[in-house]
Parts: structure tokens; C-alpha cells; sequence
RNA sequence: GGCGGUGUAGCUCAGUCGGUUAGAGCACAGGCUUCAUAAGCCUGGGGUCGGCGGUUCAAGUCCGCCCGCCGCUACCA
């Protein structure tokens, strides 16, 4: 087999926030399929870089007082780290906002502008005239103009599911500023990719570029009607490259941040010698992009697009994976599963967390999950109980006399897993690393067996048996090393001190093929801890933690910098007897429970003493558990006029606080307050 | 709401072209072993393959309908 030149990549974390374990699940992944080929002996790369333009970073920019480049600065350190201690290779770690990505957009520009794939329109979209800026639907909050409810996002309205134009809400506001926002016309730039349809729809189509439930997705929900043009413009102020031919417009991030792909690539060449054009125009190269299925539609529509107008070379494969959940759960900060890398790597080993990922991954967009417990099991069983146990029960049973000379008659296991090496490495290839892990514990089982028929601590016992101990133990330790180079993509570190421990690095993934002999044997020592529950225990209390520390990621909300206040300015004023009309009691939780159908309610039975109850419907389900809320005392309007919702008539409301989704807070009285009590 | 995915043992999942009595790991129970980090080996219990209907000599597998669960829902579609 001759040696291939394959680039790769992941999907660039966003210079906004910290990576978290479902990032990980991508890095993890990648980097386990490019420790592969080059254990093959592949000339195969990962490059990388933090995607940073846009209006997050603008936001968060004016809020910390500071320069994006120095929030994306922090950022990049940060993300670096993290990934270098989950021992994730990366030849380089570029920007998207470097002098070599400008250089390469606007390279890509002029392909768009040539070929006449670029038209410009006039939108009308809300202005923020106290920030400046033009407003994202998300940044826009008002009265749905169908039901009247408040608070209704710029598009949609969560209460009656309406959707319309931010530009009909009644009495809109920006949630950056409070300001009521103004209708302005500005220039957009539209691509039109419906001129690349033909080509689209043949590279989706082709073998292998795509998985079939991809391909199927693409061509039945995008392809089968002129695809729309697509709106690549932001008008100044945006945090991004200035359009060279389109003065105060601003290129779309989601134009810049695939190139930097290839802008990391170029830094990456420049530095080592590397050619640039060999490997981002040679057909000879192959790419890999690993990405998350939320992001189908760029990597798959219009990045092909953009490469093929610029002329450079496409990815063989793009390679989509599903979404991590924890505990069965998505990822939640209330419940403490939202685990920062950072968190996990101050509790415990990454060697676990890349196991078990690997464990779990296969070819298709399924979303898998992160059983705490079964993560727990799983390590331990597999990886000490099988695997790190087969040297652990013979390696100190060799010390000082090694390996015997030559290979001893082992019945054919070490052939047999020598052959089962063929339908690993075709898993790993095809991204089927679960079914990987399953035949190497199923490999780990029968040196396990092997091991107790030969019972080596009883050879121990009979000096004359010394010979047949030494061969054993070159058996088990040899089937042993077999596991580890199969396991060698996924635990590098294992594998390095399984080379010193037998006296020959793992470099080649051949040397599963033939059996190591005559080499001494060092000390043993512990190669893997086991998970210790408590630890995870431990992670998870953090995280929990840690939701408070890492508010200022959302831009609605920061500790006391007036954002909270900004984004929901203080009301018209009120007079005395207007707030004595509205009467707030202390109310005890009686019941809580789920609501059949309903994403978002909570069915309350609020105690108010007596035989005094209220029913009411909260929105409070992505933040409350209903266990959480029973018995505990709440603060609720007692004479509000009850309201027919969906399911059900809700007959007051529960005050809390927050933006709302996961960060909702309820408000408690101190103890000492019984239900019925008015709040005055 | 829209779109996509998914449903097989208590849990996580495998199950090829439709073909014998539906499998594995973990968990659980009993036994063996005592080299090993409470590790290992053997045995066992445990399934209406989400439901209903259809095609077929034969359905976990193919088709239709229904139900449940999960994800995505971006100025981007």
C-alpha cells in the first residue's frame, strides 16, 4: 500500500465560548481517524482553527470594554489547551480573522464575481440606532402581533407558534439596548447558487462523498427545487472582512470560516515548506471534513460550491455525526451535564472519555449518549478489567528473563487476531470506531481465556516449569500488544507505555502481524486507574458550579454590567394602587407535574393555604425538574385572570426571573413564610 | 409547528441478500479461580424485536398507517 496524502478536518469551534464535551466528540473523533492513517502510514493531517467573526464576538466585545482580537486571542489559548491535554494532534491552529484568510476570501470573491455568480438586492431589516447596528431576529423581541403575548422573539412566537417579519411585532425592542428598533433598507449580496445546481446535484449523488441519509436529505429537501440565493453580506458595523468591491458590507461569517480551512492549511505550509497546491489542488489529496449534522447544509451545499467556483480541490468524504447527549438528556447547566473540557480534565483521564466516545460511534447521524454510569462500567470493565488486566496478571511473571526467543504454539490465537486486524482497520477506516472497540474486547476475551486455561501462577509454583511460564506470558503479552496497536488511535498514551514496558514503540499498525520475541520485559506498572464514581460525581457538582462563572458566554446575560437590564428595560412607571392590584401570595408547591405534548410547561398545584389551590401552567420544564419543585414555596399572582392555554386553563402565574430556556430562577421567600401570606 | 433520526433483554447496542431455536457487552444470580487495580473464567434467569395491518412458503428485516422517544430549527432553508 502506498502512502496517501490526506488532509482533514473538524468544524471550527466559535471564538465565543469554551470547548465542551460535545465539541469533543468531534475532536475525539478526528483525531482518532488521522492517528489511524498515519499508524497505516498515511502522510495525514489535521488542521484546524477557531472560527471568530460575526455578531457574537462584536457583542460580547462591547461588553467586556475590549478588542475582539484580544477575547479571540484568550479564546484560542484556551481552546488549545484543551485540546492538547485530550491529546488532540493538530499540525497548526489558525483563525478565521488572519491576513491569510483575507488573502484566500478574497480569492474566493473573485471566482464568485467572475463567473457572474453574485447579484445585490435591497433588504429591510430592524436598526438598532443606540448600538448602531442592524438587528438579527434574535436580537429582536416584542408583542406577538397574532395573540398579544410579550416577550415574543423577532420571528416566531413561542406562545401561539406564529410565525412572522420581525417588522410587524408590536412594540419591538433590542435586546441589546432596550431601543425601539427602526426599518431600514441596506445592500445585500446574494450568491446565486441555483447556477451551481447541476454540479450540486451530481456531487451529492456521486459514491461516497456523503452518507446515504445525507444524500437522500440533501436531494429531497434542498436539490429538488432551484436552490435559493443565498444572502453572504452583513452591513458595517460586523465584526468580519470588509467586501474588497462593496465598501461598509462585510462578508457573512459563514462565507469566511469554511476558508479557514484552507487559510490554516496555507499558514501550516508556509511555515514547514509544505506546497500549498498539493495539497488543496491535487487530486492525488485526500479531504476529509468531520463536522456535526447540525451544519449539513454549508458543508455540504455551499462550501462544494464555493471550492469548485475557486478551483480547488473537494472532499472525498464529508463525514457528519450525531449529537451527544449526557445521561439521555440534552446537555443541561441546571443539571450539571453541560461539562466544559476544562471540567472534565480537572476530574479525570481523557484516555476514558476517547474510549468511550469511540465506543459508541458509528457511520450514521444517530445521536448517542453519555451514561455516567455506563461510562463508569465501561471503562473499567473493558479497559482495566480485560485489557490492562492481560498484562497486569503476566508481565511481572517475566520480568528479568523477557520474551521467550521464539514465538511459542498458541493454537492460533495470535494468527486469528492477526486476521481480525483486517475488519478493525476497515472499521476505523469507514468511521465505524464502535464496531472497532467491540472486536478488540471481543479479541481481549479470548486472551482472557487463554490466560486462565494456562493458569501461569501455577506454572509459578513449579520450578521446572519456568520455560512454559515464560512462553505463556509471551503469548498473553503478545496478544496483549495486539490489542493495544489496535487500540493505539484511540489511546496514544497507552500505547507509548506499552512500548517502553516491551521494550519496542508502537509505530505501525503491520506490528500487529507479528509477534515480539526475545525483547526483556520492564517493571510493571499501572497503565490506567480506574474510574473512580466519585470523581465523576465530583465533575458533574462543578459543572453545575460553573453555570453561574460562565454566564457571561450568553449575551443576554453577565453579572452586573447591565446587560440583563438592557436587554429588558425598567417599565413605565406605576403608581402605589396600581401595584396593590396586583397581589403577589406565597404559594407551596403541592403537585408538579409533566404536561403530555407540551416542550415547555410545567402543570402546577399551588397550595395557598386552606383549601385554597390555583392551577397553573409554567414555563418552567427545561429549567425544573417537577420533583425539584414539590413542597418548596414559591411567590405567585393569586388574582390574575385566568388564562385558556393549551392545555389546560392556567389560573395565575409563579414569578421568576431570567431570560428563560434553561436559565429560568424562581423566586423563594426566606424561611419562615407560609402559603397565603401576601408579598406587599 | 417544520425537518431529520430512532424504537430489539433492566441499560447500551449488533443483527449481512427476508431463511434454523433473535445475539453481545454491561448489570443481576449461582459456582469456580486467587496471577491481576474487588480483576478473570464457567453457568443461568431475562425478549409479543413499539403497535396494527399487508406482501411472502418464510418478516426484527420489505410496504402502509398509527404511537413513543431524540435531535436540529441559524438574517442562512
Amino acid at each position: 500500500m502506498s502512502a496517501q496524502r490526506i488532509l482533514v478536518t473538524a468544524a471550527l469551534p466559535y471564538a465565543n465560548g469554551h470547548l465542551h464535551i460535545g465539541h469533543m466528540v468531534e475532536f475525539i473523533q478526528t483525531d482518532i481517524w488521522c492517528r489511524f492513517q498515519r499508524l497505516l502510514g498515511h502522510n495525514c493531517i489535521f488542521v484546524h482553527a477557531d472560527d471568530t467573526h460575526g455578531t457574537a464576538t462584536m457583542i460580547r466585545a462591547r461588553q467586556e470594554g475590549r478588542p475582539e482580537v484580544e477575547i479571540l486571542a484568550d479564546m484560542q489559548a484556551a481552546h488549545m489547551a484543551d485540546l492538547a491535554d485530550f491529546q488532540v494532534e493538530q499540525v497548526h491552529y489558525g483563525s478565521t480573522n488572519s491576513e491569510a484568510n483575507r488573502a484566500l476570501c478574497h480569492e474566493f470573491w473573485a471566482a464568485f464575481r467572475e463567473q457572474g455568480l453574485v447579484a445585490e438586492r435591497d433588504v429591510e431589516q430592524l436598526f438598532d440606532p443606540e448600538a448602531g447596528m442592524f438587528l438579527a431576529d434574535r436580537f429582536v423581541k416584542g408583542t406577538c402581533p397574532r395573540c398579544g403575548e410579550p416577550d415574543q422573539y423577532g420571528d416566531h412566537c413561542e406562545q401561539c407558534n406564529a410565525t412572522y417579519s420581525p417588522s410587524e411585532l408590536v412594540n419591538p425592542y433590542s435586546t441589546l439596548t432596550g431601543a425601539k428598533p427602526e426599518l431600514r433598507t441596506s445592500k445585500h449580496l446574494f450568491v446565486q447558487i441555483h447556477q451551481l445546481q447541476d454540479f450540486l446535484t451530481e456531487w451529492v449523488d456521486a459514491n461516497d462523498h456523503l452518507q446515504d441519509e445525507v444524500a437522500n436529505y440533501l436531494k429531497g429537501f434542498f436539490l429538488g427545487e432551484p436552490l435559493k440565493e443565498w444572502d453572504i453580506s452583513r452591513p458595517a458595523p460586523y465584526f468580519g472582512f470588509e467586501i474588497p468591491d462593496a465598501p461598509g458590507q462585510f462578508w457573512y461569517v459563514w462565507f469566511d470560516a469554511p476558508i479557514g480551512y484552507v487559510s490554516s492549511t496555507k499558514e501550516w505550509c508556509d511555515k514547514t515548506g509544505e506546497d500549498f497546491d498539493t495539497w488543496w489542488r491535487s487530486p492525488d489529496t485526500r479531504i476529509v471534513h468531520v463536522i456535526g449534522k447540525d451544519i449539513i447544509y454549508f458543508h455540504c451545499l455551499f462550501w462544494p460550491a464555493m471550492l469548485k467556483t475557486a478551483g480547488f480541490r473537494l472532499p472525498e468524504r464529508v463525514q457528519i455525526h450525531g449529537m451527544l447527549t449526557v445521561d439521555g438528556a440534552k446537555m443541561s447547566k441546571s443539571r450539571g451535564t453541560f461539562v466544559l473540557a476544562r471540567t472534565y480534565l480537572e476530574h479525570l483521564d481523557p484516555a476514558y472519555l476517547r474510549y468511550f466516545y469511540a465506543s459508541k460511534l458509528t457511520n450514521t447521524l444517530d445521536d448517542f449518549d453519555l451514561g455516567l454510569e455506563e461510562f463508569v462500567n465501561k471503562i473499567n470493565s473493558d479497559l482495566v478489567g480485560k485489557v490492562v488486566n492481560l498484562a497486569s496478571r503476566t508481565a511481572k511473571f517475566v520480568k528479568g528473563v523477557g520474551l521467550s526467543a521464539a514465538y511459542p504454539d498458541d493454537g492460533g490465537l495470535f494468527e486469528a487476531a492477526a486476521t481480525e486486524g483486517d475488519a478493525i482497520r476497515d472499521a476505523y477506516e469507514g468511521f465505524e470506531y464502535a464496531q472497532a472497540m467491540r472486536r478488540i474486547m471481543a479479541l481481549a476475551d479470548r486472551a482472557n481465556e487463554y490466560v486462565e486455561a494456562e493458569a501461569p501462577w501455577a506454572l509459578k509454583k513449579d520450578p521446572e516449569k519456568a520455560e512454559a511460564l515464560q512462553d505463556v506470558c509471551t503469548v498473553a503479552l503478545n496478544l496483549f500488544r495486539q490489542l493495544v496497536i489496535y487500540l493505539a488511535p484511540v489511546l496514544p498514551r497507552l500505547a507509548a507505555q506499552v512500548g517502553e514496558l516491551l521494550g519496542a514503540p508502537i509505530e505501525r499498525w503491520d506490528e500487529s502481524r507479528t509477534p515480539l520475541v526475545g525483547t526483556p520485559v520492564a517493571k510493571f506498572k499501572h497503565l490506567m486507574q480506574r474510574v473512580d464514581p466519585e470523581k465523576v460525581k465530583a465533575m458533574i457538582e462543578d459543572s453545575r458550579e460553573a453555570q453561574a462563572a460562565s454566564e457571561t458566554a450568553a449575551p443576554t446575560a453577565a453579572a452586573d454590567d447591565g446587560a440583563a437590564l438592557a436587554a429588558e428595560p425598567i417599565a413605565d412607571e406605576c403608581t402605589y394602587d396600581d401595584f396593590m392590584k396586583i397581589d403577589l401570595r406565597v404559594a407551596r408547591v403541592a403537585k408538579a407535574e409533566h404536561v403530555d405534548g407540551a416542550k415547555k410547561l410545567l402543570k402546577l398545584t399551588l397550595s395557598l393555604g386552606g383549601d385554597e389551590t390555583r392551577t397553573v401552567f409554567a414555563g418552567i420544564k427545561s429549567a425544573y425538574q417537577p420533583e425539584q419543585l414539590e413542597g418548596r414555596l414559591v411567590v405567585c399572582v393569586a388574582n390574575l385572570a385566568p388564562r385558556k392555554m393549551k392545555f389546560g386553563v392556567s389560573e395565575g402565574m409563579v414569578v421568576a426571573a431570567g431570560p428563560g430556556g434553561q436559565d429560568v430562577f424562581l423566586l423563594s421567600p426566606d424561611s419562615g413564610a407560609v402559603p397565603g401570606q401576601r408579598v406587599h
